[in-house]
DNA sequence: CTGAAAGCGCTAACAC
DNA sequence: GTGTTAGCGCTTTCAG
């Protein structure tokens, strides 16, 4: 059934029908309630390529990520990222388009994009330190919204971010304010954006309260549940072992865990522990278990923020950049003062 | 730059123009080489829409995963197969698209994704027990293939999953050969197919070794930390206490860590724990952990050889109905025969 | 081997 | 208010 077929049932011009069924004006009323009948009768559905082509709107979003990310810890944050940001194209009316493009062929991929016409913007995820990505994509000049930040990137950009140097400042600040004077960091690779964030909200949060920070005491690596393990085995050996320690994310969280319960000691009691997790529904804190505290935002409202802000952009046109900045919404849970870690310790090889 | 701008810059008409680019036979080697050349050179791509316009071909397939599993185990699982997938139709030139539904929109979802020619198949997620999902799609015949299987469904139609059923059988069994004799299992909600089809593989274990399965130590439920948390507890509580978990998947299986440990008893030693867990990278088994066993396979790899399966019924035109089971590479670490459980127990209130 | 012409299904001037 | 006429950019008969 086409918009020509239901023209033909109804004794209507194509043009007529199309204008009824787009809430034209210039359409009596009679005549769109036949034609809005009609169509619901018949099932008919307008063929978006043809509507694409003649428009010349896609009617669809991309998201684009580097494949290099796979193993980082952006497999989950992507997956609710997008749902939100899906929820909001439904609604719309608007595709999403995913495509997973290895670092070398980024720029071709954009241009293809642009090109093939099949997509009205695009969502960049995962930025890097003065990510390039952000420069090609410019250039091909397709409206798009970056999901976090690139530092030190020339040209200005719309994006969608959590407020890294905030949560961990404050986090940090719980801390200090407990007690603390050695308190380390495992962080994540100092190539992704959010990773010198955190850094930088940790140390920011020791300069304000006037404590120093040790470099010996932050740690940067691939989130994987042996990085964190490790780390806090090394550390917790040390003669100067510290009493508290931050995560960047959940999964060496798991490794750190892991170490401190085969030091002999337990969290929240000999350690503090604060795991940040962007979206704790994968790792519920279980309430009993000393784990100490946790920060926790949506990421999936951050995928509906940044899908809102790219269809404004679109639609009005108005591509000046605009940014998005998201407070985390941090659960400072059962807590305490530091304990002397080296005197409680076991047998840590 | 449009293929009539390329042709006019060439002397050539859109149609030769055409040929050349797409291969047709008929064109002389020499103006294919100029034709080709000077694409590159203008850097032509052709626009997908009209493309698709003029052969009927989306060259897009779409992913529809209902809304409802959002909070399961689905999110990091679905975003590997996902790359899976992607990684083949970037290969042969197709397109992505994901679309996240509310159940009851599930029958609209696909209909209109057949109407608006926007995509030329469909990959379905997460099926449950005689999902309706199958019966709507079938109706609206549009090529697709299931990620999962949906049991009791009444049309046959195109698959790929994991062998559940032989992957739990085979875990069971190891364990029943090491000496256990009351193993339990953590399970997922039973209205998700796999759910069953481990429970199965867990019964026939047990029968043909010819040890009977008491029904009190299946549990099924929400795949949460929670809830692998409390069942360990409650379990380990029990005078007949189980010397052996095999936990469904690996967040409740964090959840059976920490109750062991709250028992204080140690994993490996006091009680068998295998965790299944689809693809193990979220969760690298530390190895100096006595964390028993786990198994592995490719989620990944299954979504590849989805959208290869696909991408081969709708360039064949042959929709007879085809399935892949992959068998799950299981890795069935240091293991232990059955211990006391109950007399280690310390205290677990 | 190449080109002219028609058309995919829809929208958008421009008339009436 | 409604219809007519051109396209959107590409593929595909059908001639030559």
């Amino acid at each position: 059934m086409t918009l020509k077929d239901l023209a033909k049932e109804l004794g209507l011009s194509p043009t007529t029908v199309s204008r009824a069924l787009n809430g034209f004006p210039e359409v009596s009323e009679a005549t769109r309630k036949r034609v809005v009948a009609a169509a619901d009768a018949y099932g008919y559905r307008p063929n978006m390529r043809a509507r694409s082509l003649a428009t010349g709107r896609a009617m669809a979003i991309g998201h684009v990520l580097p494949l290099s990310s796979e193993h980082e810890m952006m497999n989950p944050v992507f997956a609710d990222f997008v749902a939100g940001a899906g929820e909001i194209y439904a609604k719309a009316g608007y595709d999403m388009l995913i495509s997973i493009v290895a670092e070398a062929e980024q720029a071709r991929a954009y241009e293809e994009f642009k090109h093939k016409g099949s997509v009205d913007g695009i969502i960049v995820h995962a930025p890097r330190m003065g990510d390039p990505r952000i420069n090609l994509i410019t250039e091909v000049d397709i409206p798009f919204v970056v999901h976090g930040r690139a530092s030190q990137s020339d040209v200005p950009y719309s994006w969608v971010d959590m407020n890294n140097q905030r949560a961990f400042q404050r986090a940090t600040t719980h801390l200090l304010d407990l007690g603390h004077r050695r308190i380390a960091l495992v962080n994540g690779l100092e190539n992704m954006d959010f990773a010198i964030r955190r850094r930088r909200g940790f140390e920011a949060a020791h300069e304000a309260r006037g404590v120093p920070h040790d470099d010996s005491l932050k740690f940067s690596g691939e989130m994987t549940e042996q990085f964190g393990h490790d780390t806090t085995r090394a550390l917790l050996a040390r003669p100067d072992a510290p009493t508290a320690i931050i995560s960047s994310s959940m999964i060496p969280g798991i490794g750190i865990r892991r170490a401190i319960r085969e030091a002999g000691l337990e969290m929240g009691r000999d350690v503090s522990v604060i795991i940040h997790d962007d979206d704790l529904s994968y790792l519920p804190n279980g309430g009993d278990e000393p784990l100490f505290t946790a920060t926790r935002s949506s990421v999936r409202d951050a995928g509906r923020r940044a899908a809102r802000m790219l269809l404004d952009i679109i639609t009005s046109g108005d591509t000046t950049p605009r940014t998005d900045l998201l407070e985390a919404e941090l659960i400072l849970g059962p807590s305490t003062g530091p304990a002397p870690v080296a005197a409680r310790m076991t047998d840590i090889s």
